[in-house]
DNA sequence: CCCGCTCGGTCTCGTTTCGAGACTGAACGG
DNA sequence: CCGTTCAGTCTCGAAACGAGACCGAGCGGG
């Protein structure tokens, strides 16, 4: 019980990866993203058993960020669909893919993500929101937020 | 010996996760932005146990995502340090940061991640590189890239 | 109506991963 | 020479996991 007990800490990268940083949640999230809707197709493209599939979409449906529904065109069966919470975390999976494609991909990158309308690809960028510089780690320093635990 | 078998998949998001997507990887990592270098500092700040961390920390060294060494200001213990491409999965991190400051921090960020310069929030945007629009899924096609396997 | 199919979901069992904590050897300080 | 701290190892019990059989519900064809 002591892994789960790190989502106490005031620090939201540890509280989101607590919730989906485990082996499978973000490639089920990933997978909801390509288009897949049903159990057994996260099943069969993903290769994952189906108790553990099934966990996983349990926890993601109580935590907002899947919906579990009939379709209203007539379907019998159940439907995993992204809500808006669940649309938010692509640009996690997009900043895996930059890293990956740099450092997994001596090929080039197997898959290009383009801009629907003008053919560029997607990029993820880290950007002050004051000037628009473009930031990296060395740029940075932390600061208490009004979420930090004050000292009563 | 299925799940390690997925980072064939030319799929960049998936490759990262396969390497960094564990409980404790990505952790680990946030820790040594933060600044922590030794064996125990890691362990007495997250928590986890000896054995799994040393595991990690080799992992992470084999792929060239950290480096160990002595210090050469004279102290005798190991030191893991970030090297470029361990810097290169902070907007990773930050993607995290905003997903939980935006879903799991009710009572605003526990902390700001400050542009030294300006004061300014640092922020993730996912962006097109032709036309610098400011891009969600909705707006990203999947086309396949030099890295695909072809059908030979 | 019945039969075979697919669906999401459950159950069991053996394996792997993991955590807690005792332990080792080497380096350092007094 | 002793106590401490360091990185790293070992053992053992607990938890997570994979494989695959199994279930009831719906659907389609005959």
């Amino acid at each position: 019980m002591r892994y789960e007990e790190l989502s106490d800490e005031p620090c939201s990268i540890t509280r989101a990866l607590v919730l989906l940083g485990d082996r499978w949640t973000l490639l089920i999230l990933k997978t909801a993203f390509a288009g897949i809707r049903r159990f057994n197709g996260f099943q069969g493209v993903l290769g994952i058993s189906r108790s553990r599939l099934l966990d996983r979409l349990d926890r993601l449906v109580a935590h907002g960020i899947l919906v579990k529904r009939t379709p209203e065109s007539g379907g019998a069966h159940e439907e995993y669909r992204l809500t808006e919470k669940g649309h938010e975390v692509y640009p996690i999976l997009m900043a895996l893919r930059d890293w990956g494609d740099a450092h997994l991909a001596p090929d080039g990158p197997p898959i290009h993500y383009l801009h629907d309308g003008c053919g560029g690809e997607a990029r993820v960028h880290l950007r002050c929101d004051g000037c628009a510089a473009e930031l990296t780690a060395r740029d940075i320093t932390l600061q208490a937020g009004p979420g930090f635990p004050v000292p009563s």
